[in-house]
DNA sequence: AACAATCCATACGCTAGCGTATGGACAGAA
DNA sequence: TTCTGTCCATACGCTAGCGTATGGATTGTT
């Protein structure tokens, strides 16, 4: 009469694992990543993690390709069946790249570029990722009507700007950079202000 | 008879420490500033550091001051004395700020953001390290001819997008960057390319 | 009912790293 | 020369973490 609901009969499977490492991942950086940790957060012991990979560097390198294809994914869901106007489009991306410095996904994304800069198997989803959100954005530029060169340019610029500004650490200067941001937005989506 | 120039007659003093802390801080992380190593690379015992120093954690408060006064430092240093044109001092400005991502001075950058993510004493160093140099970067594009609100629009994106560019892992996409970094720098300068 | 496969617990060895305790070595002062 | 302070070596205890070995337990299958 055991309900598997409550003591939760197990049988987790590797995508547990890979989860609760990449939330660690954002939380603690690439060092927080630890077995056993992992293992007293989901409740089992390191046996069961033994059993499901092969080591540690398995699951970083689970955690990194599940990153990878989501992100790739989600930048090309992105950049399709946007039906509307030139306008409209670019600010769809620049609403899509407005990070809030504290929310789970840019953590994620700092952590493992910061991951990145030691390891070469990391550089180099974030360069997978980095070129399809590049290539995907510059799309849409060029839908907004601006020439193959300067979407380009504007499409590294807003993707550079939001994470230089998720790197920044602002308390006190908040609602001034609130501000700014959208001065910002409007230069990069050339609608100059001056 | 011995010389101190070879066997060097020790008498190490906190800034050495301090000194090879940031070295190992940019190369490997935080995580990769540990007491041992940087004794055996200083050619001493643990017993010198515990003589120093109070503990770790003295060691990592005392990089960071350092770290936060010479930027600070640099950037007063640099937005002070500079009799030029309007248009020249603007240049200086991104010119100083044009990193290379592999450069030294960024990859300790990098590590220290990484570090205040999770600590708030990194938090504060950083932030005013920040503060500083949007101040100062503002008071140049003022003297360049933009309103304060433009120059502290046009500091800001500078920044940041200085900071993204050195996250991005671009081994392939290098010559391409480069160039449209270019023209980035004439949009946040005022010279229009359309 | 017996068996096999799946999933996990327990127990162990090993290393790296922090911090402490204590004893030297060397220098300058008395 | 002796004494005192400075700077470091040596040796130790302790913990966290990785990985392995092995034995249950549970589930499904024949």
């Amino acid at each position: 009469m055991e309900t598997r609901s409550e003591n939760t009969r197990h049988t987790l499977d590797r995508s547990a694992w890979v989860q609760l490492a990449t939330e660690l991942l954002a939380e603690d950086g690439l060092a927080g990543v630890r077995v056993e940790v992992l293992a007293k957060q989901l409740g089992v012991t390191k046996g069961s993690f033994y059993w499901h990979f092969k080591d540690r560097q398995a699951l970083l390198e689970a955690v990194l390709e599940t990153w990878r294809e989501g992100r790739v994914r989600d930048s090309a869901r992105q950049a399709e069946a946007t039906p509307a106007t030139a306008r409209e489009q670019i600010r769809r991306v620049i609403d899509a790249y407005s990070i809030r410095p504290n929310r789970k996904g840019v953590r994620i994304e700092l952590a493992i570029r910061d991951w990145a800069r030691r390891d070469a198997q990391a550089a180099a989803a974030v360069e997978d990722v980095d070129r399809a959100r590049l290539d995907d954005a510059t799309a849409l530029f060029r839908l907004g009507g601006f020439s193959e060169n300067d979407a380009r340019m504007r499409a590294l610029l807003l993707y550079t700007h939001s994470f230089g500004l998720s790197m920044m650490v602002y308390t006190r200067m908040a609602d001034d950079i609130g501000q700014l941001h959208q001065q910002v937005t409007r230069l990069i989506s050339g609608e100059e202000t001056r």
